[in-house]
DNA sequence: AGACCTGGTCTATGTTGGAGACCGTCAGCT
DNA sequence: AGCTGACGGTCTCCAACATAGACCAGGTCT
């Protein structure tokens, strides 16, 4: 009866629904960008990913892989060669979430700009000089 | 010369690119619920932030909405009443921002069940029973 | 008087992220 | 023959961060 309690289902406000957990795995920044660099590149290896994605480390592209692969959004298929080949492709669910977070990335790409001015703006009316 | 030193502006994937700085500071699972919530219910208190985006510490919530104040994307006034009421709501640069991050969270909250259901079938054939 | 609400701050503790070493297999160079 | 590098990871260590909870001063309600 509690009003926070009435939604049965799908709300990411609530901290004990399976859509906050959904969430709050996505809401990072590695998994953003790994779904963003597999949409705009499509296919891409390992070490591909590795450098389209700059700054990600091996042990957190493994990790981020691995959770997107659970998640469903994410294929992983492995070429038995020498060297050994593996291929990591959005799938369908994946391109519709990549969908969605790309108008958020250009967003961001676009307006980062006026988000460094309000910076300097906050920090000079609140830290004046070196001393915040 | 070289190609990943070509983005000389914008470019979420280059490393020191100020794109990418701002987009880790938002991709996080705080400051896109507090944009939503501000987006989605209106100005709110502080107290009131706190029981919209259930979980939130008020740790979190200080320093998260510090970050989007300072960032130009959120306005905190303070009322100087007894007991002091401070608002919290979204400024245009963030309203602007929380309509692209809005159909993520529908997103998220529309494909939940398909998601809980990869991990399941991903969890059923890598961890058979419970050893993972 | 005692409990509670306001908007925070501070501290202890547990989880996490990043840096770098290591692994075996293979290709290319010298 | 040996050295180097790429491949796709795993492992360990340490610093940074998130969470839980206590604490604060001022005011209201009972």
């Amino acid at each position: 009866m509690a009003p926070e309690q009435q939604h049965p289902e799908h709300d990411v406000f609530a901290a004990f629904c399976p859509s906050r957990n959904v969430f709050a795995e996505l809401a990072d920044k590695w998994s953003l960008l790994l779904l963003l660099s597999l949409h705009k590149l499509g296919e891409q290896r390992f070490s591909e990913l590795q450098r389209s994605v700059v700054g990600v480390s091996r042990k957190m592209l493994t990790q981020t892989l691995r959770e997107l692969e659970r998640n469903g959004l994410v294929r992983r298929t492995v070429q038995p060669e020498t060297p050994p080949r593996v291929i990591y492709g959005l799938l369908p669910l994946g391109h519709s979430l990549a969908e969605r977070v790309a108008p958020v990335a250009e967003w961001v790409e676009d307006h980062s700009g006026s988000v460094l001015e309000a910076r300097a703006e906050f920090d000079r009316t609140r830290c004046p000089s070196s001393g915040c």
